[in-house]
DNA sequence: ATTCATGGCGCC
DNA sequence: AAAGGGCGCCATGAAT
């Protein structure tokens, strides 16, 4: 079912699509489209094929539109498909693909900054459509090309999947942006207080700060600003500490006093600017903290947020995450995603044994380190990243000849992309094409291997080692977020997604419902390996705690 | 006064 | 010989 909302009220067309994208009946045109939406959606739970989740959906439960279960968001999938078709940075908006349709110049995504106010907001309504055409009819127009691109494709099914998936995600991202964290002010005042002292007054440095950097000038004999490097490093200097940074990593391996007042200053300072009584204030409303959720945020297909840092709160500040009275927060956790996700690609043998137990780090380890198992880890981070400093080449040459056909795979990823070329996940999502000026010399001496295009070509590499790996976690985890998501609704409207990092989502639920939405996490991730994996023994575990805080969930 | 690059650190 | 991937955000300090 196509729909498009009218640019301003509350009105909007809709129209059948068929299974080849042609339309199906008439066009509906209706004044309340949060109405028809319902209704339709009741009757036949269609999949609501539109122009972009963020801009369509919110405005339809601004106007108390129901939840929908299924989408396809063209601006979501027109981004996978031209990575699929090697156009990767192409305008992505529906009138840009309309656009390319009909041979007519693109509009670019971004409005000219400094524009006039109102034809920006006119083209946001109409997804960059020139004025002249119909939205609805462009909107199935490019659907239907869609689909066809999408059967174009090595795997249609697999980019099928990736498309509903990434449509899906993008629902969760607006209704969990809505929702919100569970985020409680007097739990995070506690916290704030207990670090940095009580709050002051006009958003000055709290007394534990001030304290510490009296501390700091006093070990260092000197006055010195704790949070300009420029300073700290002359100053380290002249009490006969040289750093080459003020790196918390250089300054845990110094004697000096300073140093390890520095390194309390640092954490604390940091919690007090990213994520102290300032940040509570612009960012949570009501007791729940709000961010704003990017889906295909990040070229591997993670997400990002916009304000708040969302993706990155502080293990300690997750105590300020409580949940409402007589409800709990169902933390799942997809540990040691990222190998698993290379075992199962890959196929190897060896690696899909360890992964069988509980712990693959410690099967690692007992296979190829003699049982030592941070050795174990950092060897199979190096394999994933690309490093090669230190042990890790040596680990790396173990990896090798114990774990053949798993190193295969990273290793030609790090070499199509060290040669300019693209690799692709599991599910088809596509890796950038390296900017023109990184390999202008292609033939350039490879005997000099430290020049900057080998350098350049090499980091390159890393990247689209790493791409494959962490683009197919991405892979799994919007599958499972999606397959979770149909889940909770199954079981009702009052769990609710709340959170999703990466490899964790957090279920905000009635605590009684709780042992539901553990069913229904583990039911997910097993679907969402059967779909993204196929028939790989690799099992994807996503641990579970029923908790009423974040933090205590680990 | 505002913008930009840099160093640094939080998360995965 | 090679010197770990992806992000967002903050303060600093220089440039505009």
């Amino acid at each position: 079912m196509a729909v498009v909302a009218d640019p301003v009220g509350s009105g909007g067309r809709l129209c059948g699509l068929g299974e080849d994208g042609g339309t199906v009946g008439g066009t509906a045109v209706v004044a309340d489209l949060a109405r028809a939406v319902r209704e339709v959606e009741a009757a036949a739970g269609p999949r609501w094929v539109w122009g972009g989740t963020e801009e369509v959906y919110q405005g339809l439960l601004d106007r108390g539109g129901v939840r929908v279960g299924r989408c396809h968001d063209v601006k979501l999938v027109e981004s996978l498909l031209l990575g699929q078709e090697g156009r990767h940075g192409r305008p992505r908006s529906l009138g840009a693909a309309w656009a390319r349709l009909h041979g007519l110049p693109e509009p670019p995504d971004a409005p000219e900054a400094g524009g006039d106010d109102q034809p920006v907001l006119f083209a946001a309504d109409r997804h960059h459509l020139p004025p002249d055409a119909d939205p609805l009819a462009a909107l199935v127009e490019v659907h239907a090309a869609q689909q066809r691109r999408i059967g174009a494709g090595d795997r249609p099914d697999r980019m099928r999947l990736l498309c509903a998936a990434e449509s899906a995600g993008a629902l969760a991202a607006v209704e969990m942006g809505r929702d919100g964290l569970p985020w409680s002010a007097r739990a995070h005042d506690e916290l704030l207080t207990g670090l940095l002292g009580p709050r002051p007054a006009g958003g000055a440095r709290p007394a534990r700060l001030g304290e510490l950097a009296q501390r700091i000038q006093d070990a260092l004999g000197r006055p010195v600003n704790p949070d300009s490097p420029a300073q700290l490093l002359p100053a380290f200097a002249r009490v006969g500490v040289p750093l080459a940074s003020t790196r918390s990593h250089e300054l845990r391996k110094v004697e000096h006093p300073a140093a390890g007042l520095l390194l309390r200053y640092k954490e604390l300072s940091r919690i007090h600017a990213a994520h102290g009584w300032a940040w509570r204030e612009a960012w949570v409303r009501d007791g729940r903290f709000r961010p704003e959720y990017v889906v295909g945020g990040v070229v591997s297909g993670r997400w990002a947020t916009r304000g708040g840092g969302a993706l990155q709160i502080p293990r300690p500040l997750r105590a300020a995450v409580v949940a409402d009275p007589g409800h709990l927060l169902v933390v799942a956790d997809a540990g040691q995603l990222e190998p698993r996700v290379l075992a199962a690609m890959s196929g190897d043998q060896g690696l899909a044994g360890a992964a069988a137990g509980g712990d693959l780090y410690a099967a690692v380890a007992q296979d190829a380190f003699g049982g030592d198992r941070p050795r174990a880890k950092i060897a199979l981070l190096a394999a994933m990243y690309g490093q090669t400093s230190g042990e890790a080449g040596q680990l790396l040459a173990v990896m090798r000849r114990r774990f053949p056909v798993a190193l295969a795979l990273v290793e030609a990823a790090a070499r199509t992309g060290e040669a300019g070329g693209i690799v692709r996940s599991q599910l088809g999502r596509t890796s950038p094409a390296p900017s023109a000026d990184r390999f202008v010399d292609e033939a350039a001496d490879p005997a000099d291997g430290a020049s900057p295009d080998r350098r350049a070509a090499r980091s390159w590499g890393r990247f689209t080692r790493n791409f494959v790996i962490q683009a197919s976690a991405a892979d799994w985890a919007l599958a499972m977020l999606a397959a979770l998501r149909r889940e909770l609704a199954a079981i009702g409207s009052a769990p609710r997604l709340v959170f999703f990092q990466h490899d964790e989502v957090v279920v905000h639920t009635p605590a009684d419902l709780a042992p539901a939405v553990e069913s229904a996490v583990a039911a997910a991730a097993d679907e969402a390996r059967r779909l993204v994996f196929g028939a790989t023994p690799v099992p994807f575990p996503l641990e579970t705690h029923a908790v009423e805080r974040y933090a205590d969930a680990k």
